[in-house]
DNA sequence: GTATGATTAAAACATCTGTTTTAATCATAC
DNA sequence: GTATGATTAAAACAGATGTTTTAATCATAC
């Protein structure tokens, strides 16, 4: 039964957040936003911390589900080779785009949202969100795995890295053009970084120069 | 004629900077670090402010201006179409890396710091540093505007972003696992990254749709 | 109506922040 | 030696922060 005030503050924390950064808002910014007691806060929630770490779950929770979602859906259409690489990285970089087309100013904060944790790491919040994207990375480096044979999966685990940056990077840059993405254009710029990510994923990989250790 | 405390505080500054972020950083725990009084920072520096650009720049002039030297050599060297499109991108990328192997561990503090900055971003400190990396940035989406003619230049300056969102993140892992990035791992590393940007940055581009032309 | 518990309001609290002020110290030139 | 200016030291300052405390208010059950 999350009463009115609770959802208040989740709102303007959430806005707050995104637009201005995890460390800089304050408390009183939010209450003051939200229109609520400062002691509302600590009332509800207990801590600033405990905040954050409610409005990133509130946010990230329904996008990683629908990761999983994904790719387990094309996971089960897929044949004996499992799925292809684009189609296992759109679904990868996909939700949190979509996001936006669904909610509107909600989507767009979120996208914001997510550059400011990549950001504004904090080890504490990030170990609570970090858990639950954990699993999520995971369950995708092991169909990359799976979808590029060639590559080592030291070196699929390398890559992630790539596109996590790539689309963080990206997601960021909605908070900082808003005027330069129109709708359209997002939708451009995520086939772009689909398709950049997945002709970069699927590149041979450079030469092996020292460790004599092998495969192939 | 730099004094001795002020090189002190700009290296204490440079090491928390680096490893607790800009924005968690105070200046008690700098001159505590570096075995100085309070006041000496806003002595010789005038503010907190003026001392992480001071850092930032001591940090990015020598990189950025590799990067421009690097691309000079390139272009002076290749023929009429330009350098390729690896070569480029390793110009962009290398610097920051090559950092680390010449001055140990303060290249490597360099990477964290970098990863910082593209994170924690405030916007004035951003401004002095983005005016500066700004002319890197254009002159590199300028060069490789013309080794990719069938690109258009907006689909470059996207996939710039990729570029530089995927170099962030690797940068910003040395920070977390510390450990797992071995000097060889890092040679390792930045291959990789510069072979997937390549190769990611050379993709066909995907289908343009709104205009009419659409297709498959 | 009153009593009870949840919620909100306002104020105070303790701590930390960057900055400034006021003395003390030091080096150096005379 | 003293005088001058730069540097350092210690303390105080003003403001912001998250949190806690103490009253007030509200809804609801009796």
């Amino acid at each position: 039964m999350t009463s009115e005030t609770k959802e208040r503050i989740l709102d303007a924390a959430e806005r707050l957040f995104s637009e201005a950064g995890l460390r800089t808002t304050s408390l009183r910014d939010i209450t003051s936003e939200a229109r609520v007691n400062l002691a509302a806060v600590n009332y509800h929630f207990g801590s600033k911390e405990a905040l954050l770490t409610a409005v990133l779950e509130r946010a990230f929770d329904p996008v990683n589900k629908r990761r999983i979602a994904g790719l387990d859906e094309l996971e089960g259409q897929a044949g004996e080779s499992g799925p292809l690489v684009e189609d296992i990285l759109l679904a990868f970089v996909g939700p949190p785009f979509d996001a936006w087309g669904e909610s509107g100013d909600r989507g767009l904060r979120f996208l914001k949202l997510l550059g400011q944790i990549h950001t504004e790491a904090n080890e504490d919040v990030q170990a609570v969100l970090l858990s639950q994207f954990k699993q999520v990375l995971e369950r995708y480096t092991k169909a990359l795995v799976r979808a590029l044979p060639a590559l080592a999966p030291i070196e699929v685990s390398r890559r992630m890295l790539f596109v996590v940056g790539a689309m963080a990077q990206t997601m960021l840059s909605a908070n900082r053009f808003p005027k330069g993405l129109a709708m359209d254009d997002l939708d451009q710029t995520r086939e772009s970084l689909v398709r950049f990510l997945a002709v970069g994923f699927s590149a041979e990989p450079p030469n092996v120069r020292a460790s004599g250790g092998g495969g192939s």
